[in-house]
DNA sequence: TCTGGGGTCCTAGGACCC
DNA sequence: TCTGGGGTCCTAGGACCC
């Protein structure tokens, strides 16, 4: 259908997705404290990417060390994340969101915009998460909003399996007393920055000098930022087929690598995997990216340009070691990633989706 | 309590060119 | 004689999101 403004915007949000989906195929879970991260195993590094409500009510949360949620939730049900049930649970929710007629913008595993022009947009809301209950079994809540901003916040006040309304109407009633961390987008680093320019409210975003904010953040984001705490920004949901600027894998190591053959052996893998990625989408890479933590927790990325795009796992894996070369010597390696873009698709024939706010 | 993995976009600063 | 201004390309790093 294309992209298209609408009078409403429709944030179906599903609810604890990763959790549900494994309560779905063993329902005896259901009730229970269920953390799905890493490989299931507490002992080993990794984090949580997604708490039951029942486990957040002991404190964990996404991005939690798995060690720390397990302690805090003694009868915790672990699981090791499962792409690929998640992967067609995802699917399944978005075709039927797409089964219902209008435009549907997919953000992510468990997220999309829906498009809607109806004076009812609570019912149109209810009746999605009809749909979409019907047809997988799963809970979401919906946001409705008249930006995608809007929306897209509103979705947290209906948590879980509610319908919240988030316009201009109400949106100083509602936020202006938050914290800019309550906006998308606005993370601790940002809050920060803003607080020490007095700005700790979305009140006060809104009200902000715009130069105060450019002269802070540059010409496009203090901009952005000043609309953000109005609640103001696009309504155009574009269905437009998503295509990925690049891949990368990366893998943290249980045990720090010590050796120079041990990085180079990961980083031939973690390039195959990178290649295979890249020639399941056909298109050439023009760019790798090599990253490295160093232990205890020290990151640094590498990037080239390659002289010309290529589609040769040769070329990607020695371009890779080439960006490894000047690796720290000495230092133990945490991590290792790999990252390869893409050609993008002609510009022109807009075959894909752009920012839109 | 030592802190995942897969992404996106933006900014700054240097190189280079006219 | 210390010295322009704009534009583009490129890399490193920051920040955020799910």
């Amino acid at each position: 259908m294309g992209p298209r403004a609408f009078r409403w915007v429709l944030h179906v949000d599903l609810d604890q997705f990763l959790a549900a989906v494994e309560i779905l195929r063993r329902p005896e879970l259901a009730g229970r404290p269920v953390i799905v991260g890493g490989r299931g195993d507490p002992n080993e590094r990794a984090v949580v990417s997604t708490a039951s409500y029942e486990a957040r009510a002991y404190g964990v949360g996404s991005g939690m060390p798995l060690r720390l949620a397990a302690r805090k939730v003694p009868d915790a049900v672990i699981l090791p994340v499962d792409h690929e049930a998640y992967d067609a649970a995802s699917g399944h929710v978005m075709d039927t969101l797409r089964g219902l007629g209008t435009v549907v913008e997919v953000l992510g595993w468990d997220e999309a915009f829906l498009g809607c022009d109806a004076d009812d947009p609570e019912g149109e809301a209810r009746r999605v998460q009809a749909a979409v209950h019907d047809a997988t079994a799963l809970r979401c809540s919906v946001g409705i909003g008249d930006t995608k901003v809007r929306a897209k916040i509103a979705t947290g006040f209906g948590k879980p399996a509610g319908v919240y309304r988030l316009t201009a109407g109400n949106w100083f009633e509602v936020m202006g007393g938050r914290p800019t961390t309550a906006l998308w987008g606005v993370g601790p680093k940002i809050s920060r920055r803003l607080a020490a320019h007095g700005i700790g409210t979305v009140a006060q975003l809104a009200a902000a000098d715009d130069d105060v904010l450019v002269a802070e953040f540059g010409p496009r984001m203090g901009a952005w930022f000043g609309e953000l705490g109005r609640g103001h920004g696009s309504a155009v949901v574009d269905d437009t087929p998503w295509v990925a600027r690049g891949h990368g894998r990366e893998t943290t190591f249980q045990r720090n690598l010590t050796t120079p053959a041990q990085v180079a052996a990961e980083l031939r893998e973690l390039a195959a995997r990178v290649h295979a990625d890249t020639v399941a989408e056909g298109r050439p890479v023009v760019r790798v990216a090599l990253k490295v933590r160093y232990a205890p927790f020290f990151t640094r990325t590498r990037a080239r340009k390659l002289p010309a795009p290529t589609r040769s796992l040769e070329d990607l894996t020695a371009a890779v070691l080439a960006l490894a070369e000047d690796l720290e010597p000495g230092r133990e390696v945490r991590l290792l990633g790999v990252r390869a873009e893409m050609v993008m698709p002609d510009g022109d024939d807009a075959g894909f989706r752009r920012p839109s706010r």
